[in-house]
DNA sequence: CGTCACTACGCAATAAGTTGCATATCAAAT
DNA sequence: ATTTGATATGCAACTTATTGCGTAGTGACG
């Protein structure tokens, strides 16, 4: 009951085939809600059924025909419906912090590594939000109002990379420490 | 391929009841992995059937009788060998941030009370996490290994409530003013 | 004596997501 | 000619998690 509301999301600016979406899922609305294009294909056709979404066959020149969805009526009433409920904030579930949890019981040198690959993981995506912002954000008070929700969700992840590799530094530092000074 | 391991982690501390572990995943644990009792209960049965858990029927006076877990050396290794493997982050799924994506197209207010209710749910978790910080954590330099780790942990959901409590106040005053100005 | 709250465990149905595999069209390069 | 890669869609099996409900023992309160 939630990515169903991603994809009508996607589909409020334009239409859009199973193939678009999945791509636009690997980035952009991808970095808040991810899905793999099996989910997405399954999901389109759920609300196609539930009349949320027409689709209509399009044949390509130069390119296998494709699927494009188109958002009803109902689907819109469907989806503002949904951004009226609150919803709650997600349970928390990432290994990492459970591992730590481990620390005084096993070698943290594991945990040393993987906080290692996640500090160059968090780098590349701050990066890459970074580069977004300057490209198509770089000034927010002249932004229309369509944008500026985009504009806060792409915030809210430089913050979040941010204060995650501000961290992550921190921690190596803490565990490599303890680790020679046993 | 995940709670159980949480399971395994908070067993590696002292032997629990279904009972114990659900309320260790209400606070502790579980604000970095959530998981109901019905989960848990489920984990633990399968847990002992693959041997890296033991089971012992406790009859207790005044309260109805328990089954206490105990690690075993297979769950130990089984443990050990998870934390060894390097995990990727977890996709992100947040409800929040795909509703800013329909700011544009819908009305705003239901998003800004949401941020508002958020803003409330976080800021007690911050203040759960401070007392908890202040009780426990005050002098980080002089903590045992076996401490540092959830040490850390707690110190990321410090980070990030804070951080997330900075942007949704920004947030909320951003989308108010262009709608009183649109 | 009833009922409330806490302890303690569980089932069943459903939803949501993952993993692996499979198919097919067409363009471009080797 | 054949392979590679991008486009385009899908099935099936499985795991994980959620939701709602059900049972039962015990102590405390009125």
């Amino acid at each position: 009951m939630a990515l169903s509301h991603a994809i009508l999301t996607a589909l409020l600016d334009e239409d859009l085939s199973g193939y678009d979406l999945a791509r636009k899922f690997e980035t952009s609305l991808g970095f808040f809600w991810a899905a793999s294009h099996q989910q997405i294909y399954l999901e389109l056709r759920k609300l196609s059924e539930e009349g949320h979404l027409k689709a209509s066959a399009v044949a390509q020149a130069g390119r296998p025909d494709k699927i494009v969805y188109h958002l009803t009526t109902n689907g819109r009433e469907a989806l503002v419906d949904w951004v009226q409920e609150t919803s709650r904030r997600k349970p928390a579930k990432d290994d990492l912090y459970v591992k730590l949890y481990s620390v005084g019981h096993t070698d943290p040198t594991p945990v040393i590594k993987e906080l290692k690959a996640r500090q160059q993981e968090h780098g590349e995506r701050l990066a890459l939000y970074e580069r977004i912002q300057a490209r198509h954000y770089a000034d927010p008070s002249s932004l229309p109002l369509q944008r500026q929700g985009i504009y806060l969700a792409l915030d809210a992840g430089l913050r979040y990379e941010r204060t995650f590799l501000a961290w992550c530094e921190d921690a190596i530092k803490l565990l490599e420490c303890s680790q020679t000074v046993p």
